[in-house]
DNA sequence: CCACTATATTCACAGACCTAACAAACTCAG
DNA sequence: CTGAGTTTGTTAGGTCTGTGAATATAGTGG
């Protein structure tokens, strides 16, 4: 008998997808080198398939081989890997404080990072545009790879938006981007094809996983200047209804809370982001630098206080810390992810003063779980939105398909 | 060009069902009834395949033609629906206090229905395996359907569990289940196959969706003893890397709130689940009927109570639904979900004084978003569960490849 | 009764993927 | 050094799914 119950494994709902020569380049890409036996038993497809659809991808350029690993008592493995200069992607990251463009291989190794500074509180759209595609051409241009192999653009921004419509609602700093559907004009404007995210849900996408055993079901929990999540499974991201999942910085986290800018109350980035750290922090009489430092830029000046030793501070990044634990516990209630990773600029300057905070209270908040959900930071923590839009671009069908 | 951004109406994340003989099942048996025609616009086959795989449907008695559409100036729809007494499944909820059962055939009816008292507090799991088994029997054969063509049984309970292993922590009245692989002992037992699913999770596959327009994202906020939710995705659940997503019911909506029985504190479910809310009618002095009276009996009376015009019990569910109504803005912040269905013994009895409670929040909270989800009430609430999990054995691959 | 239209089917073919048999490249015992 | 043994990878042939093009079916309206 065939007991129905042994679809063990997955998280229910499998992406799977049904793209053979998808699989094996993503399959290829995520091991970093792999034979062809390898990709046998991580793909479940049979040797000869895997055969076939290796030689056409060598065919087509997109996989070297990569000399021999050594033998197990038989012939030797064939290594194969990603032919990393095939193609290009671009991963832009918007915020209201910065602009962060990363070229990424084909192999998804980032090749070229810019940060600029952001432009500005409430800048047109259009100008945006014309500014984005500039760089992103400088950029490619910069980096000396022939434009041609640039296969799209990710772009990535705070705030809830409508997959391919555009953002829908933003921070105070951006509101005339409600609206917008950016990733439209940029694709007519570069010529090539774009896609939009949140930026932690790409986030999600971007990290790197280094732990030890297999991880397929994990989430991202993103601080730049807002609070955001991302879930990934099995590498591919969960966006939701309207592309909106995981949007942890506005639930509710005290009754009777501050007003956000949301238009609800108690909400967790309202209580706990990094602009409330900043106001706390100034009004606490902080030395934050230029008083017309803003955003994560204020946050970080906080965070360096912190570590070197000024201790309030250090009770203001604390308390912001034990609420973003309470929303990191709902990401682990809400998700049942193996692995939750800190990310995002803000994590990123201060990731060590949260990170204990909020494993301590996933650890005494787990919930009678046999195993654990493991928390870590990540250390691309900066760029992991612009990466994470990359790869999201680098997986979609068009990159494959070529 | 093609534009990858176009992979739009998909959660991301796309169930998918890789076998088309049961995405043709699945589909017919939500649409009711259609016509080949349209089955090729819902799966996205083209007709000649559509044509063999309904006739293979036909041949093996699980389809049915049924009559004729009307013509739109052509040869009119020949309309296919699920031959309803061609298999039937069981499900089966399992609460501290009581035992739900459920017949349903092949097109997805509930055919029979039977509540018992629960096997009470802290028995035998052994024990109750013996009367499931037996029950399980007695409704089969009381329904006079052929017991071959039953296909399986899901079975669903309360509390964390580890797919596959059985339940992994448990409220206070059921101790002794913790570790006992349920499932598996019933398919022994009986000789077929079983899927153990938490409860909240099978509540989401079980409801009916009655709204107008399309709803492919939707989530169960679930409440029998305790308080949880599950996630649909095109009428697959989500289900988490252990099978525990959906938690809401632990999450911490208060700081230093009280001690749940989960091991952690503030918990959505200890501040205002029905234990929660039973126990402060007591010391408020409400007569609940025997003093023995427990669980969803117990809140069941206080519901009668506040429905009746009693001031003081409508004063306690009218609190206990403003903390429901932020487990249901997470479940929209997090989700992303188009519709949120409250379901379960206790929304069976009390869901009238929540709904109203959860809609003005879930709307006041709605982020800016262009779609506002919607929020109703399950009319099956009492046996949602058990219907969910005789849906999701139906839509296993056994189930089809039958 | 004859065009016209929408629905459904037949047929030949392309492609994906599988099984089975085979070739290649190493190790190691004698 | 040689040949058996082992592991890796390929070739050949077949099955199955699903497609496009052409065709059959069953209505409507003039």
């Amino acid at each position: 008998m065939q007991r129905v119950s042994d679809t063990s494994r997955s998280p229910g709902y499998d992406p799977a997808p049904t793209n053979s020569r998808a699989l094996i380049v993503d399959s290829i890409r995520s091991a970093g080198t792999v034979s062809r036996v390898e990709l046998t038993q991580i793909t479940g497809l049979t040797a000869p398939s895997v055969t076939t659809l290796v030689r056409r991808l060598i065919d087509d350029g997109l996989v070297d081989e990569a000399g021999r690993g050594s033998s197990t008592g038989g012939k030797p493995r064939t290594m194969l890997r990603i032919r990393a200069a095939a193609r290009y992607v671009v991963g832009v990251h918007l915020s209201a404080d910065s602009l962060t463009y990363v070229l990424v291989d084909y192999a998804g190794a980032v090749v070229a990072r810019w940060r600029r500074a952001g432009p500005g509180d409430d800048s047109d759209p259009e100008q945006v545009v014309e500014r984005i595609a500039a760089e992103t051409t400088e950029l490619i241009e910069r980096s000396g790879i022939d434009a041609s192999l640039v296969l799209g653009l990710g772009f990535v921004c705070p705030g809830p938006l409508i997959r391919n419509r555009g953002v829908t609602s933003a921070p105070p700093s951006m509101t005339r981007w409600v609206g917008f559907p950016i990733h439209r004009r940029l694709e007519e404007r570069l010529g090539l094809p774009a896609l939009l995210e949140n930026d932690a849900t790409a986030a999600a996408a971007g990290t790197r996983l280094t732990t030890s055993h297999d991880v397929s079901v994990m989430a991202a929990l993103f601080m730049s200047e807002g609070i955001g999540s991302g879930l990934r499974l099995n590498g591919n991201v969960y966006q939701g209804a309207h592309g909106n999942a995981g949007e942890v910085g506005h639930i509710c986290v005290q009754i009777g809370g501050p007003q956000c800018w949301c238009g609800s109350t108690g909400c967790l980035e309202a209580i706990a982001g990094p602009a409330t750290v900043v106001a706390k922090a100034r009004a606490a009489g902080l030395d934050l630098g230029s008083p017309r430092r803003t955003g994560v830029a204020a946050f970080a000046a906080i965070a360096r206080l912190a570590l070197t030793g000024d201790s309030r501070a250090e009770a203001i990044l604390r308390d912001s810390a034990s609420w973003l634990a309470l929303g990191a516990q709902t990401i682990t209630n809400m998700y049942d992810v193996q692995l939750l990773v800190l990310t995002g600029p803000a994590f990123a300057v201060a990731g060590t003063i949260y990170l204990p905070v909020i494993q301590e209270r996933i650890l005494s908040s787990s919930f009678g779980r046999a195993v654990n959900t493991e928390v870590v930071l990540d250390e691309r923590g900066h760029d992991a939105a612009a990466i994470g839009a990359a790869l999201m671009m680098l997986r979609s069908e068009r990159a494959i398909s070529a």
